[in-house]
DNA sequence: ACAAAAGTGTTCGACCTACACCCATGG
DNA sequence: CCATGGGTGTAGGTCGAACACTTTTGT
């Protein structure tokens, strides 16, 4: 039925991982904290020029996750604070001329590990709500991301991933209302995460805050869950 | 690091498509109904003899969604009600000797679909979760599977899936509590699920029951969100 | 004293659970 | 008239949203 012309026999269907990685910046226009990714600009066609989720074909000898971390490393130097498989995406028509299948991964990575980002050759980091025009069905890849981010960060703890291991419940706010681009009631948020247990007090405050010091808290199941 | 032979230098990691199929059937022991699946028998190494899900390698002319809806139809003649991507497993050693990356779905057939199933050569349907012992890393991907439907069910219309279009409260929660392993309160569960709006009354009723009759009710947004 | 954020208390409504109770049919 | 499931009512508990209020620092 579908036409399939055999140049090529043996690599018809070729696997990549790719990967997208948010990291919380502050905004370059309104100063307040977004969500922040980098990309590859594609050296090579088809899309030459355009810029893509960094990613790569998988190697036969690394695990899917073990890629995306490669891929991470080469691309802005850091090592993810959570990873997780995101989707895979197949459609025959998505590349064109080609056939390539990609795993997508996220990633978040801290702002400690963040600063000592060293962006490559042809890496530039945007805004994650201002990206359009990506190369193949990236765009679309990033939307899904972005949801699936969104919706976890309400039931799951992930928000740790953007922070330093020591941090105040004003902090840990600061992540969730940037994830989720709103603000959110402190005295009600508090409560939440304290009855969640998954925050320990670790007896210190911080001083310096030109108001009532508040207390330091480290995640309770500091076990490394994901990395 | 990792030493690889490359014998195959083409062909290095290959692509499957696999699909967990699930069917609600009456228990052959205690008679309720419970979850069962389709298994293949494999008659090649690895693992000959062994049972496995079905699925086979992706072919470079269609998506992978398509994919599934093939094997499907190749190992049980069935069309599915429900069919989801699940994820993706790709350890370098779930398959000794070759490296292959699967990527899994998970479909739901309903009961008048699941009555004209032909079952295919070395195919054989069995209870969910009495299996065990599957070729490769399939029964952690059946837990996986399981742990999903499971999950979905309780915020997620895909009940549905499992009954014909006209349908009683009774028959819905019967398949929640099949699904789930427990037994869930009739008229709690009712004003959930006409709070839920997923369902519409059809006016008529279901007659011949030796008690009063049921109404029937159709599902609501009845435009196949997913097939 | 004042601003500003930390932290506590309280009220309201939505929703879930358990369980009592009435309704309509076949036998 | 009785058994059986369909269907309604209701009281108690949990939880989140909204918001008033007190506390503790720096300036």
């Amino acid at each position: 039925m579908a036409t399939t012309p055999d140049l090529l026999a043996s690599d018809q269907v070729s696997l990549a991982v790719s990967t997208v990685i948010f990291a919380l910046r502050p905004h370059p226009t309104t100063g307040s904290t977004t969500l922040w990714l980098p990309l590859v600009r594609r050296i090579r066609e088809p899309y030459e020029g355009l810029w893509a989720l960094p990613g790569g074909p998988l190697e036969p000898d690394e695990d899917l996750a073990a890629s995306a971390r490669h891929t991470l490393e080469r691309t802005t130097g850091l090592t993810p604070g959570y990873l997780e498989q995101l989707y895979s995406f197949g459609a025959v028509d998505r590349s064109p001329a080609d056939r390539v299948v990609s795993i997508v991964y996220w990633a978040l990575v801290r702002p400690d590990e963040d600063a000592r980002a060293t962006d490559g050759e042809n890496v530039e980091w945007v805004v994650a709500d201002e990206v359009e025009g990506l190369a193949f069905d990236h765009d679309a890849i990033l939307g899904y991301a972005l949801d699936r981010l969104r919706a976890k960060i309400t039931y799951s703890p992930i928000a740790f991933a953007f922070l330093t291991p020591e941090f105040t419940l004003a902090d840990l706010r600061a992540v969730h209302e940037a994830v989720l681009g709103r603000p959110l009631d402190p005295a009600n948020f508090r409560r939440q995460v304290l009855a969640s247990g998954t925050v320990v007090p670790t007896g210190s405050h911080l001083t310096g805050t030109s108001h009532r010091p508040p207390a330091l808290y480290r995640r309770a199941g500091h076990l490394e869950e994901n990395r």
